[in-house]
DNA sequence: AATGCAATTAAACAAATGTTTAAAACAAAA
DNA sequence: TTTTGTTTTAAACATTTGTTTAATTGCATT
């Protein structure tokens, strides 16, 4: 079992052009949707080469899920931890940073969420990154925000509102979509808009 | 085939006993997670029965679908569409009505969300809820907003905004909870608080 | 009580789906 | 070239899962 070694090749390993047709699979239409048959021809690959590298469907799918993860969670931490910044830039950082990331990945939330319900026990890795929000600088900032009396509601509303109002719009998109509210085109548009304009919305509403 | 009478009974028909509990198990696990066979255990009845009343999981699964779309739409159609209400007052009108919906069905937004991704073609029922959006009253009043300068940007921004705000707690539950960022207990409450807080929010953004 | 129809049941069936096997193809080393 | 170990393949396998069947039960009407 050699595992070649994964310098940026031109051609990737199989292992590889799995991992990226399970990405894209299990992203796109989750995991009880997903089936083993799918990944393969998403991989142009045989079947039973899913087992070969990765033992089962559910080892292949924890994999990705921990990739998923990391990547929303690695995206975010040096903005909340860095200590030199004010509450706004941090805003700013945030907001910028993930509907960046959403823009290339536009089915990461509505994929963390979905699968978040029927409890996929990954508690651990997940109270880990809990622990890491609560503990960085930017949790700290909105803590003081209330106890100088500067907000006047739990400060765990002014997270909730910077990601419902980042992340709904890729949530709600299909239904958006299909209900004819929104137009394909307009998305792109309209999330760039929104880049500007959510940090004033939610520092408009720390000032309320 | 009797369809006997749905009286507000005692004991439910074993037609309503399944509605009942493919309600339950669609909502939360979605329909590629559900099997027949978790709804007939829900239920209480034998598994044929499913098939003997609803002839597939994929019609019974629609009546569900269609009916939970009717209860979401059924739900503002009075306050959008009531041309006697100022701007503000729909959106108060809105918010109270949806939080205190998902207050008691906590998992529908993310149930309706997960399902029209995979391009579950309920299209023509689709397209009627938003042409039926686009042309409320509230729609107008959102566009007149924008003809007037009163905001710079895109209309649908304010829709967005008020979705939002007021689904995401629902929809980021689980991870918010797995997190440990935010403790059960503490969900009605802070729910509570946004009702009141949602519409001065959005307000303000509106007037920003 | 007897008849007929609807409701229910246990079992079987067929298709789908995750996983394994055994042989073939391939590549590197001797 | 032969050998050895790895990768790939087609096929089979076992389980899950949606659906159907055929028999039984229950109930209302005669």
């Amino acid at each position: 079992m050699d595992k070649t070694a994964n310098t940026t090749n031109a051609d990737p390993s199989t292992e590889e052009k799995i991992m990226d047709a399970a990405r894209i699979v299990f992203t796109s239409k989750g995991y009880a949707a997903t089936k083993v048959r799918d990944i393969a021809a998403q991989a142009n690959i045989n079947l039973a080469l899913v087992n070969y590298y990765f033992r089962s469907k559910e080892k292949l799918f924890d994999l990705i899920m921990a990739e998923t993860m990391k990547k929303l969670f690695d995206k975010i931490k040096p903005v909340i931890y860095n200590d030199a910044t004010t509450l706004n830039e941090k805003i700013s950082g945030i907001v910028d940073n993930y509907l960046e990331l959403l823009l290339e990945n536009p089915e990461l939330p509505l994929f963390v969420v979905s699968e978040m319900r029927s409890g996929s026990d990954m508690l651990p890795k997940m109270t880990g990154n809990g622990k890491l929000f609560l503990e960085s600088h930017f949790a700290k900032q909105l803590q003081q925000l209330q106890a100088e009396g500067k907000i006047k509601f739990h400060p765990i509303n002014i997270m909730m509102n910077i990601l419902g109002l980042v992340v709904f719009p890729f949530i709600g998109r299909p239904l958006l979509m299909k209900t004819g509210i929104l137009k394909e085109e307009d998305f792109k548009k309209i999330i760039e808009e929104r880049k500007k304009l959510i940090p004033l919305w939610i520092v408009s509403i720390i000032n309320l």
